[in-house]
DNA sequence: AGCCTGGAATCAAAC
DNA sequence: GTGTTTGATTCCAGG
């Protein structure tokens, strides 16, 4: 979207979600401090302006009211506009960018034209895989530079979009409307971070890539790495159709220019400085956002990484058998023979589903004809592998019951399998549908996502290898989806829904050879954690699918970070009055006699405020553990709590990832001992606003003064409780963002991962803040693995989320025990995990909430849910209509916020949904 | 024989 | 511009 001056967005809800017609406009860039801070400012400031009339984001929500809500942007709830048919987009080329490098014009035709030239140009066959298969080198990552320059899916979506009503549904509507309250814009434009989306700017432009993108380059004949395109310019290709990159490499310059926009990786060092590089992302997520439906466009559209799941929707999709083979087999791979036959009619299912999309005139990729017989599935796609999914729906609830690992060494492919993914314990992860009460078998699908502060997305550097023998109980069959291999194993009634996961593995792909996709602007170096992704389709009766998402913890993947660097995985302390002096006790891994255990505090615009090293019991020291001394803060007569950072350093590059602290007034009382008492004063803490909050960003148009993050902190109880009797020991962790947070929808499923707290960008030290804290209700809790979940890449802090489409972001906010509303002793399964919390990060808001966890689940406060889930916590509960009433009043001063969080239990309140809701009702004010 | 691993040598990009 | 360090990849070897 480079050059873009306005982006105006129209969203036809489809019949099935009505949905108001909402606009607003921001302007990108700095000039918009939410995108700014959270995407990385862009370059210019091009203004996106969104009339949506929203609606809806994945299917799922479609069946149910709630759900209707569910992908509304906060504040663009449903106002009773009229439903429109099909989603429209327009975009306005920004007069700034030369004109060459606009391709996107003011005026829909323009889009369309833009739209269709690159489906004209870009005549791509499905892609094979991640990497062509006469060629090592990856298939095409989409990726998000892509989105501009190449008719990236994003065009296309946009194109798409106008044309294809039936896609809707699918699509995000997070997109700001367009007139709007420009609060509600930052949350939207923020969004997706999905990968790729940096630039708006990028360049290379569709045109280009028309004519140079996909020439007809000899396939490589090999799987050498960087080699086999040849100079600088590397060949993807998607069934063989390797195409080279456009001027623009792909590996972009780091430079911020509104030209490409590289991903570039962020160490915590650079982060900040590269902040600006990634605004256009927020662009690009917003469309992303709103062009989830994809079916045609990413079949149409160049292989973006950001697009990668467009194959998906398209009919192309293929599943492969596996082993190995790269290659999109023929259409026999379609349906296993070996698969169950019950998986088997799923796939066919899935075939039919994909059937069912109208195909679009322009893309790109047709339908194996042996697609054609199959018809079962009524969903008309699939949801992209970025779109941001809940982990719950209605009665349905995906969790990940037994954590994998926070470390797996992935193998290369010139190596042999180094196994499966396993489980702390020693056994394997664990997954498990809880609510599905019919006697089809579904098809558990797995994939190798990121673990960075942006949205969750298919990790473009590694890929679940799927392993065989003896060992694995589990069925399995590979899928290519775009360009990420997915997984796909059997979810029985018989097991409970449950499925052991001991058939994944990981692959680590080479990074020259990702990187030099064209489009790809990610790098891989550094950029070695992933999330294990699970997703689960359920059909509904009236023909709509219902798509469950949810990741687990991070995982570290490289053997070297492993074992040097250090891990925070749990502290015994989260809070803690300024005055300091309490011995606070870090479990982890790789602590070393001389670690250094230092406190930072940053401003919002990432420059250190303070920053002292705490002592460190010497004696006490031992691999898994270390013992500091909670260090003064410098300020010791805060009147409101203060979130700073620590991290564990073992040397001048190797330090942990953030953890999260917070000093509490001298006055504030330090409650610990039961979660409820906990909660209570996390949640006072976290609601007292500060000057400086922790994540927060200047809204556009803040009506009142930007609340502490922390006060808008959500809990996070899962939202949707097992309805199983069985508990999950583990945290869910479920992708970060949902397409559409409406408060009903969140209110309804809490996401479960773990997320980061803030927005790249954003004052949280750009470094990487623990997605999970430890729980130390829970020490056996696998959440610290979140702590994985940074990546330096990308400019962004580790494993900080980044704000979902909607503007949502999630904040890892676990664990903290003090903090903690998060630990729940009452969790049942010592494993519990995490608590997570999202934590609606516009810009503004600091998230910092931690999760329950959850063995029970926390008593619904929205009228909306249809299922109330039972509440097993131990946190005090109020009235419900208390909830509403705050909501209603349209009042929110911090003292209120205060207050609310002290009388609603944490399930409830400390929820990203909660969270959200606040905010959207302060601020429509 | 092949799969898993753990280690470590070798390369190459960053510093 | 060069030496050092760090991270990625490839090899080896043993279970």
């Amino acid at each position: 979207i480079t050059g873009l001056k306005y982006i105006s967005f129209f969203f036809f809800p489809d019949a099935y979600s009505y949905t108001p017609n909402v606009s607003l406009s921001l302007p990108l860039g700095m000039g918009n401090p939410c995108l700014a801070n959270q995407y990385h400012t862009l370059q210019t400031s091009p203004v996106i302006s969104v009339s949506s009339c929203h609606q809806t984001g994945y299917s799922l929500q479609n069946d149910n009211h709630a759900a209707s809500g569910y992908y509304l942007p906060h504040g663009l709830r449903p106002n009773g506009a009229p439903a429109l048919e099909s989603p429209r987009i327009e975009i306005t080329a920004y007069s700034q960018y030369p004109e060459d490098e606009v391709e996107e014009s003011s005026s829909e035709d323009h889009i369309i034209k833009r739209g269709v030239n690159s489906i004209v140009t870009l005549t791509l066959p499905n892609a094979d895989g991640y990497r062509d298969p006469s060629c090592l080198s990856p298939a095409s990552s989409i990726s998000s530079r892509s989105c501009n320059s190449e008719a990236s899916s994003y065009e296309s979506g946009f194109y798409n979009y106008d044309n294809s009503p039936q896609n809707s549904p699918w699509q995000s509507p997070c997109v700001s409307p367009r007139g709007s309250s420009s609060l509600l814009s930052c949350p939207h434009a923020g969004g997706p971070a999905g990968s790729p989306h940096h630039s708006p700017s990028t360049s290379p432009q569709i045109g280009a890539m028309a004519e140079e993108g996909w020439p007809a380059q000899p396939r490589g004949s090999r799987p050498n790495s960087p080699s086999c395109g040849g100079v600088g310019k590397r060949k993807y290709s998607f069934n063989g159709a390797p195409y080279r990159q456009t001027s623009c490499s792909p590996i972009q310059s780091p430079i911020p220019s509104p030209h490409g926009s590289p991903r570039v990786s962020v160490t915590d060092e650079n982060w900040l400085a590269n902040t600006n590089q990634y605004t256009n992302s927020a662009i690009v997520a917003a469309i992303n956002a709103l062009t989830t439906d994809g079916v045609i466009d990413m079949g149409e559209g160049i292989p973006i990484k950001t697009r990668k799941t467009m194959l998906d929707h398209s009919p192309s999709m293929s599943l492969k058998v596996e082993p190995g083979g790269e290659e999109l087999g023929p259409d026999g791979e379609l349906c296993h023979d070996d698969y169950p036959s019950r998986l088997a009619l799923k796939k066919e299912n899935y075939c039919g589903g994909f059937l069912d999309v109208p195909q679009h005139p322009y893309s790109w990729s047709k339908p194996k004809p042996y697609l054609s017989n199959v018809s079962c599935y009524s969903s008309p796609s699939l949801p992209a592998l970025d779109w941001q999914l809940p982990s719950c729906s209605g009665p349905y609830n995906l969790q990940i019951e037994v954590q994998p690992k926070s470390h797996h060494r992935a193998h290369y492919e010139t190596e042999g399998s180094r196994g499966a993914v396993k489980a702390l314990s020693g056994g394997h992860p664990v997954v498990q549908l809880y609510g599905y009460m019919e006697s089809e078998p579904l098809t558990l699908q797995l994939f190798i996502g990121t673990a960075d502060d942006r949205l969750l997305r298919p990790h473009a550097f590694y890929q679940v290898h799927r392993i065989t023998g003896k060992t694995v109980s589990t069925a399995s069959h590979e899928v290519m989806q775009s360009n990420t291999k997915i997984l796909e194993i059997p979810l029985l009634p018989e097991n409970n829904m449950r499925a052991i996961i001991d058939c994944a593995g990981i692959l680590k792909l080479r990074n020259s050879d990702i990187e030099l996709r064209k489009g790809e602007t990610d790098i891989g170096r550094k950029n070695t954690r992933v999330r294990l992704v699970f997703r689960v389709h359920i059909n509904q009766p009236n023909g709509r699918t219902v798509s469950l998402q949810t990741a687990s913890n991070p995982i570290e993947c490289s053997q070297r970070s492993a074992q040097e660097l250090p891990l925070v995985e749990k502290q015994s302390v989260e809070s803690y009055p300024a005055t300091g002096g309490k011995m606070m006790l870090l479990s982890g891994l790789n602590f070393l006699p001389d670690s250094k255990v230092v406190f930072v505090e940053k401003a919002q615009d990432g420059h250190h405020l303070w920053e002292t090293e705490a002592k460190v019991d010497k004696d006490s020291v031992k691999s898994s553990t270390l013992v500091v001394e909670i260090p003064p803060y410098r300020n010791q007569r805060i009147s409101s709590p203060v979130h700073v950072n620590f991290y564990v350093c073992n040397g001048k590059r190797k330090r942990s990832q953030c953890q999260r602290f917070t000093y509490l007034p001298p006055n504030v009382p330090v409650i610990k001992t039961e979660p409820s008492d906990e909660y209570d004063s996390l949640v006072t803490a976290g609601l007292s606003m500060h000057s400086k909050p922790y994540y927060s960003q200047p809204r556009l148009t803040p009506i009142m003064p930007v609340a502490d993050p922390d006060a808008c902190l959500v809990g996070a109880y899962p939202p949707c409780p097992p309805r199983h009797a069985a508990i999950p020991s583990s945290s869910p962790s479920s992708s970060p963002t949902l397409h559409d947070l409406s408060p009903v929808a969140y209110s309804k499923c809490l996401p479960s991962s773990p997320t980061h707290a803030a927005p790249p960008g954003s004052v949280v030290p750009p470094i990487q803040e623990t997605p999970g804290r430890p729980n130390l209700a829970h020490p056996a809790s696998p959440d610290h693995n979140s702590c994985l979940g940074m990546l330096h890449s990308q400019g962004s802090p580790s494993h900080l989320n980044s704000p979902g489409p909607h503007g949502y972001h999630p904040i890892y906010a676990n664990s903290s025990p003090s903090s903690s509303p998060v630990s729940h002793p009452s969790t049942p399964g010592g494993t519990a995990e995490s608590p997570f919390v999202q934590a609606y990060s516009p810009s503004q808001v600091q998230a910092a909430a931690s999760s329950a966890q959850a063995g029970g689940s926390p008593p619904s406060l929205l009228p909306e849910d249809a299922s109330p889930p039972s509440m097993a916590i131990t946190v005090k509960q109020e009235p419900q209509e208390l909830d509403q009433m705050y909501l209603d009043d349209g009042k929110l001063p911090e003292t209120r916020c205060a207050h609310i969080a002290c009388k609603f239990p944490l399930g409830n309140y400390l929820t990203k949904e909660r969270h959200f809701v606040f905010l959207d009702e302060s601020f429509s004010i």
